[in-house]
DNA sequence: GAGCACTGC
């Protein structure tokens, strides 16, 4: 064990570039001695009239975003701004907002001084103050003067909160609201919270937010903040999107699919609607509001966003951000899991206090590591500083997550092994150091042209723009120190930014919204197009579903489908309900598969019982019949008088290893399907009681694609309508099962092809379902 | 025999 402890081979450290006394195998690439540099006219700097070249700031060299970044000089990270937003109420009273972060999973900003407020002239004052404020004018009279303006800031600038209300003060939307539109949910709600602290004001009025189950304002809203996916929606009903004089994209450089398509139609919707008025004053647009469109970015690609708007004006905003010093390896490692441990108990023998967050891919690296560094922490001399280690992922039980948002007890180093949840959606307290493995996990689409496609999932290097935000995480507090297991060059090597989700997931379900509107996908522009590929297989799924005919055309199926807030596999299979009689099952089923948190929770230590537990809720047909039986066990406590309060419920979630959030969520769902259909006209009560067999058939009819036959071999799988052989993921209770034919809710390669959620079926279903027999005849 | 992160009138 101890052989872990020794650093690097003695001749390959570079020199120490620390006072320290004791050499460490880092080679600091970061630069405090270099004055900061100042950008032009207090924090703001605009590029030149006209000049098509990004940002002024880096040709006049007054240091802008790009050049800082590759500089790595500290306090020059360009983090989402998602965390710019705790500045404002962090200035104005930093005890309350750790203590609102305490136990809230996601929700670091919930509640935020909404209740408690900062005197209301105090809060003024801290407005002037943030980095923004001092740019106003002259971002005011930027926006004035342009149709597109991009916003470039840094975190901690404040320009989440500030611009739409500078836009308010300013008279520059006085004939409708302004959007400023969100990638999630709490960003959304939270920010509507503040701002209208900040105005003085109850929130649903003045300001307000609108996200999916959840709406807060009326006809005196002026400033109304929501996630992409629900301006996406509004596009249905209003496809100019009217009611707007100013949208405002916020966190752009994350590039979502819904955030891509949103400024793709942005673009045209300006044109018609800013059209210019003819002599006689009748202009094809001469009776609409004009739109001002405003980009937030917080990273390196403000030229791609001007380019796609012909040009645009970048605007750029110094943050606020701690000093963190950046160390990359001498050598490339090649166990980056050793050479986290190993940093680890560097940084916890030679540093102070303060807070470690390692970055790792994923949750099997996390647990073994976590292993690792329990049973090496246990072995240190009692007089040390103990460790406290807190992984951190999605998937994990919930509470276990919140563990790491408490304090540390004294004498404790806290050790954070996370995924990428804390590089955006999670803002940690306490962290003053971070390892960086270089690693993430991430999804990739793979099309196939029989149609379906699958979902990759593997280890992959990360981004420049992954690799800042992670730095940065060390540099919320205070001054901060990132180690990097990776070498400079390794850096320098790394593509700037992500590939755009566009070009990364299926996008049946955006084919199918985007016929809705009238738009082709293919006719678009995109500041990134998507793969042929990708859209041939959504075409050709959609196909499939019937929601399109052989000329690619909407049909009535189609456009039913997608007035469902539902994946369109889904959307069918609801759809199908209705000729077998069990809309009511599929509802509750569908609900469950579409909620975000898993419903079967899995512990690693716990498998056995909880495998154990999970027997009584076992459906032998499979996945999708044992989650009917586990919404329906559930919704029964309700029932009986015994088991009907908050804690039993839990209690027997609890017991079996069922996540409660997911249930909740699916229950929002659930009510939100039953108001679309009672909107199409269908009987959402109608019940196949106990019959499993309509259900079945039902949903072969949304998974068509996603069905496969056993192999000869009896252990794998072939799909009917592709060439993948694929096998049932263990988590699922047909995983040790023979049948002989299936059908899945998605394939998910990671180290073989997995069919997870899986249901056995009757081969003569597919008799049942037209665009197979089609296809096969 | 195994699960990066988000999201939807």
């Amino acid at each position: 064990m101890g052989k872990h402890l020794r650093l690097l081979s003695h001749k390959n450290r570079p020199k120490s570039p620390q006072k320290h006394s004791k050499p460490a195998p880092w080679v600091d690439v970061s630069d405090d001695e270099r004055p900061r540099k100042i950008p032009r006219t207090g924090g703001l700097s605009v590029n030149g009239q006209g000049s098509r070249k990004v940002n002024g700031v880096s040709t006049n060299g007054h240091g802008g975003p790009s050049k800082a970044s590759e500089h790595h000089s500290p306090g020059n990270f360009h983090n989402s701004s998602m965390n710019g937003r705790h500045s404002p109420s962090g200035d104005i009273n930093g005890h309350r907002r750790k203590k609102a972060r305490r136990g809230s999973l996601g929700a670091t900003q919930e509640n935020i001084d909404v209740q408690s407020g900062g005197k209301f002239s105090e809060i003024q004052e801290q407005r002037k103050l943030l980095p923004i404020a001092q740019g106003k004018d002259a971002l005011l009279e930027e926006i004035r003067r342009n149709d597109v303006t991009i916003l470039l800031g840094e975190t901690g600038s404040g320009k989440t909160t500030q611009v739409p209300q500078y836009i308010l003060e300013g008279g520059l939307a006085d004939k409708g609201m302004i959007a400023v539109t969100q990638p999630r949910r709490v960003a959304a709600t939270s920010l509507a919270a503040r701002v209208s602290v900040e105005r003085n004001t109850k929130l649903g009025h003045l300001v307000g937010y609108s996200v999916r189950f959840d709406e807060k304002n009326g006809s005196d809203t002026r400033i109304k903040y929501l996630t992409d996916g629900m301006i996406m929606r509004e596009l249905m009903s209003d496809p100019l999107l009217s009611k707007y004089s100013v949208i405002i994209v916020d966190e752009a450089h994350e590039r979502t699919l819904r955030t891509d398509l949103l400024i793709s139609n942005l673009k045209s919707i300006q044109k018609t609607r800013n059209q210019p008025v003819d002599a006689k004053g009748k202009g094809p647009a001469s009776h609409l509001n004009p739109l001002k469109i405003i980009v937030m970015s917080a990273t390196l690609d403000a030229e791609k966003f001007s380019k796609f708007f012909a040009g645009a004006k970048v605007v750029y905003v110094k943050g606020r951000q701690h000093p963190v010093k950046i160390f990359h390896t001498a050598e490339g490692q090649n166990d980056y899991l050793e050479a986290a441990m190993r940093t680890f108990f560097q940084v916890h023998n030679d540093q102070g206090p303060g807070d470690v967050l390692i970055f790792l891919p994923g949750q099997e690296d996390i647990e073994s590591l976590n292993k690792s560094i329990q049973l090496f922490a246990n072995q240190l001399p009692q007089e040390r500083m103990e460790v406290l280690t807190c992984p951190m992922y999605a998937a994990q039980a919930p509470g276990q997550n919140s563990k790491v948002f408490l304090a540390a007890p004294t004498n404790t180093r806290k050790c954070i092994l996370a995924t990428n949840i804390a590089e955006t959606s999670l803002t940690i307290p306490g962290v003053k150091y971070v390892i960086d493995t270089g690693k993430c996990k991430e999804k990739q689409y793979l099309a196939r042209d029989s149609g379906g496609g699958f979902d990759t999932l593997l280890t992959k290097d990360i981004t420049k723009s992954s690799a800042n935000q992670r730095a940065g995480r060390a540099g919320r507090e205070g001054s901060g120190m990132c180690f990097r297991l990776y070498t400079e060059d390794a850096y320098n090597a790394m593509p700037p930014m992500a590939e755009p989700e566009i070009r990364r997931c299926s996008l049946t379900s955006s084919v199918l919204q985007l016929k809705c509107f009238g738009q082709d996908i293919q006719e678009l522009e995109f500041m990134d197009g998507p793969d042929l590929d990708s859209v041939i297989s959504a075409l050709k799924t959609l196909y499939l579903l019937g929601a399109l005919d052989k000329q690619k055309q909407l049909t009535s199926t189609g456009r039913d489908m997608a007035s469902f807030p539902l994946e369109a596999t889904y959307a069918r299979v609801v759809l199908a309900s209705r000729e077998y009689g069990c809309t009511r099952e599929i509802l509750e089923i569908v609900s469950v598969l579409s909620a975000s948190s898993k419903l079967f929770q899995d512990i690693a230590e716990q498998r056995d019982s909880a495998a154990e537990a999970r027997r009584a809720l076992r459906h032998p047909s499979g996945d999708h019949l044992t989650v009917l039986a586990a919404v329906r066990s559930y919704t029964a406590l309700s029932s009986n008088p015994e088991t009907a309060t908050r804690s039993a419920r839990r209690q027997w979630c609890d017991r079996h290893y069922l996540n409660e959030r997911a249930l909740l969520e699916a229950r929002d769902i659930y009510t939100q399907l039953r108001q679309t259909c009672s909107r199409q006209g269908i009987d959402c009560n109608v019940s196949c009681g106990e019959r499993d067999e309509p259900i079945l058939k039902a949903l072969a009819h949304g998974l068509v694609q996603n069905s496969a036959l056993l192999q000869p071999d009896g252990a794998s799988y072939k799909q009917t309508m592709g060439r993948s052989v694929v096998k049932i993921h263990p988590s699922s209770v047909l995983a040790d099962k023979k049948v002989p034919a299936i059908i899945y809710n998605e394939l998910v390669y990671t180290n073989q092809i997995y069919a997870r959620g899986v249901s056995s079926i009757s081969k003569s279903f597919f008799n049942t379902i037209p665009a197979l027999n089609q296809r096969q005849a």
